[in-house]
DNA sequence: CTGAAAGCGCTTACAG
DNA sequence: CTGAAAGCGCTTACAG
């Protein structure tokens, strides 16, 4: 049960257990270990298979060499992604990643934060949740924001996309396809990423002279479940038929949209174009597939740990905060191209 | 920066560090502290807001309350669902979780396991690669593998699913709606969830009395990337044209299955039946929806975490090895009904 | 009823 | 060139 530690080696070498942790630590130049002793070292740890104890090293240097990410859902397939580039490049540079999902729920990210705090995390990714500001400006550690950030902050560091440049992008494109009463459907949340999310969409319709009043805008409460979205969609649908396309502010409504679109008989496409936030498997599948406006989730993972690992590694001077703001990607499918009639698989 | 100790907690009360811990600990009762000295101090310690430090708990106690989580790929549906569940069960039980994805690849594999073990983990709930097994008996704390597990050894937990019941579940289904000539896509994989996947296929069609011969049977390379099973699967189906029904081992191959028929301009159902193992949102959207032999997620998830949480907390004697098998629910959809036209939406 | 002391396994300033 | 010692923040056997 117990590991083989420092003292073990230092026995076995005849040396102090100082000398074993200069050279393990690839100190022995510096420190001036002769290069017999630092060999000898060197052979019985391997001999031993030695591993260090982070727990001590961590308590003794401050450092755990962990980061933790706190994602809004862990089973999303966006953060999913994200979490996997993030633990990829984290391992790069040594370490590992403590997770947690919010379920953008404000209790449950102050839970999370505080487990991570207390297990001496060296930094952290955060998707915050609502007024978690204070929280997180107590965290005493570099913090590196993800999706979304709080606007009347100036100081913190964060990677996002461009919401508003997406958004637009993707209502710009219904526009040029020949869509002329285009909604949204999107959440009651107050959050940064929605509301620019909303503005582009109305932005996008000004600058084309088409109607962005109220009823072309349908904002659903954000903790319904599956069956409450379609069911809303589907209504928000039957009172509005003169709408010729839809933009869905996140995947998550757009898939739910599908299936609203579908239970009343209409076509994709044809009967009514659609663009979606964010990608994700079912819309490059679907028939018709799906338009969408896709976040670069590579880019966004190594941007988040690049930056987190700047800030630890020389976090002695607090370095201006970074922002990192990158665009999404319209990528052109079948719901949006009312003149191309889909042939079923 | 530095936080708060239990010395600056004894110092304020006027009492040793032991007091505090003691009465932080819960053993004020049984350590027999006066009712006084215990109320000062849960005062105090509420009021600088303190937490124990887990690392120097850990060190002393050698309990990190952190599991490692190793699955095959964070970024999969299945393995981002299962991670949930466990997430949020460890947390119940006071637990975080450590994670890492293997790619199915040994060496990555290994490191992981040797990274997880100097941090300390408690405990693993780890999806083993082939040949994993030396590596993983040498660990010395409780360990609970899943999706897998390996048949010749005999003394390890895991909890998995029946994978020869559902896929003569999968088969037999076909067989009952009328498909005669059914074939299966598969991998090269040597692991035993494969192997009894591909068992289950040939049972179900010899009690069927069906052909059960060679070209029913694709293996392709498990390590291909997405391009590369289509292109398989499309030329497997271009030389076998009188196959009327496919059942994929994995989603991933169904995934990919589904887009090879649709280059080759076959209609799913009708032209040729399909059932794949494991659902996936694209399955159930897709038109027409794929039918399936689902895994029961929350369940693999719970039954994992529970079972390595009871070695946990009682590890004094070694119990029998607790093997947990869970069946597969078929999930009948319109990819298995050749009567049933499909109307597109 | 309470405390001094040892020790978990490291790292590092200090001394020689 | 090398080592003794302190200390990170806890817990716990032991003593009184």
């Amino acid at each position: 049960m117990k590991g083989i530690s420092i003292k073990d080696i230092a026995q076995e070498a005849g040396v102090s257990p100082t000398t074993v942790s200069f050279v393990l630590n690839g100190k022995g130049k510096e420190k001036r270990i002769s290069e017999q002793v630092s060999k000898r070292i060197l052979k019985i740890a391997g001999k031993l298979k030695y591993k260090p104890n982070q727990l001590a090293r961590g308590l003794r240097t401050g450092k755990t060499k962990t980061i933790g990410l706190i994602v809004e859902d862990i089973a999303n397939i966006f953060f999913a992604n994200v979490a996997k580039v993030v633990e990829d490049e984290a391992d790069k540079f040594g370490y590992k990643v403590l997770f947690g999902s919010t379920e953008d729920n404000e209790e449950k990210a102050k839970g999370l934060l505080e487990v991570l705090r207390y297990r001496q995390v060296d930094g952290y990714i955060i998707t915050p949740t609502l007024n978690l500001d204070k929280e997180i400006a107590a965290l005493q550690k570099p913090v590196v924001l993800m999706d979304r950030y709080f606007p009347n902050i100036a100081d913190s560091n964060y990677v996002v996309v461009d919401n508003f440049q997406g958004a637009y992008t993707a209502v710009s494109h219904l526009v040029e396809q020949g869509y002329k009463k285009i909604g949204i459907i999107t959440t009651t949340s107050a959050q940064i990423q929605m509301q620019q999310r909303l503005d582009g969409f109305v932005d996008a319709l000004q600058k084309h002279d088409l109607p962005a009043g109220k009823n072309v805008i349908k904002r659903l409460p954000f903790d319904l479940d599956r069956a409450g979205f379609i069911q809303e969609i589907t209504q928000y649908l039957q009172q509005n038929k003169d709408l010729d396309a839809l933009f869905f502010a996140t995947n998550y409504l757009g898939i739910c949209g599908i299936e609203s679109i579908r239970s009343i008989g209409l076509h994709i496409g044809t009967d009514i174009g659609m663009v979606s936030f964010d990608d994700h498997d079912i819309f490059r599948l679907h028939s018709p597939s799906i338009t969408c406006v896709a976040q670069p989730v590579e880019e966004i993972g190594r941007r988040l740990i690049h930056m987190l690992i700047a800030e630890l590694e020389h976090s002695t001077e607090a370095s201006a905060p970074q922002h990192v703001v990158l665009s999404l990607e319209l990528r052109k499918r079948e719901s949006s191209m009312p003149a191309v009639h889909h042939v079923n698989a």
